[in-house]
DNA sequence: CACAGGATATACT
DNA sequence: GTATATCCTGTGA
């Protein structure tokens, strides 16, 4: 269980060093193998034009999850980082299925494995993250994040998505990994 | 395999 | 009104 100064470091290394570590949600998740970094001075971020009501938990303290509502219809989680007050995080894009199989798939109404924890609207449906997760700390039970002992192997690439700083590299990835969203092509 | 289109909350023009 | 840190389904190469 790692515990809320873990993410009191700059969001590229948490990114880099959340591949491999544990997610789990009331027991239910998997490993971490895909992520993006999303920095205060990038366009591209939500918090990017400063605070409004939605992304709030962004200036918030670290160690937290900031939920928000994508394209209307699904969920998409983040970890915030430090420095405080500034809006950095790290969204979570994939994670290879480990705990609880069988209650993703009732939750996500598929039976691939590979179709359940790969994007970030697709794992939230899996673990049954909402709104009403915004805000939360990550070190409470509820919530699980177990970093790895072993060193996996990160490739980097162009992030998902998005139409400013397309160029910037800030997608991370388990090399090889069957459950990253989309291929990644390092950049 | 590669698209196009629909669902629809929130923020910006 | 238009765009978006998405996903699913349908069509066609």
């Amino acid at each position: 269980m790692i515990g809320r100064q873990f993410f009191d470091r700059d969001v590229h290394e948490v990114a880099v060093e959340l591949i491999g570590a544990a997610f789990l949600v009331d027991g239910v998740g998997g490993k971490i193998v895909e992520v993006e970094a999303y920095h205060h001075e990038d366009p591209a971020a939500h918090g990017y034009r400063g605070r409004t009501e939605r992304n709030a938990t962004m200036f918030g303290p670290p160690g937290h999850a900031y939920v928000y509502r994508s394209y209307g219809i699904h969920w998409c989680v983040n970890f915030v980082c430090e420095p405080e007050g500034v809006a950095d995080a790290v969204l979570i894009r994939a994670l290879e299925p480990t705990h609880k199989l069988s209650l993703m798939r009732r939750r996500r109404g598929v039976e691939d494995e590979r179709a359940l924890c790969s994007g970030p609207g697709r794992l939230c449906q899996a673990l049954a993250i909402t709104g009403a997760h915004d805000g939360l700390a990550l070190d409470l039970s509820f919530f699980q994040v177990a970093a790895t002992t072993e060193k996996p192997e990160v490739v980097r690439g162009p992030r998902v998505g998005i139409s400013r700083a397309t160029d910037l590299p800030w997608r991370y990835g388990l090399a090889g990994s069957r459950y990253l969203s989309r291929t990644l092509r390092p950049a």
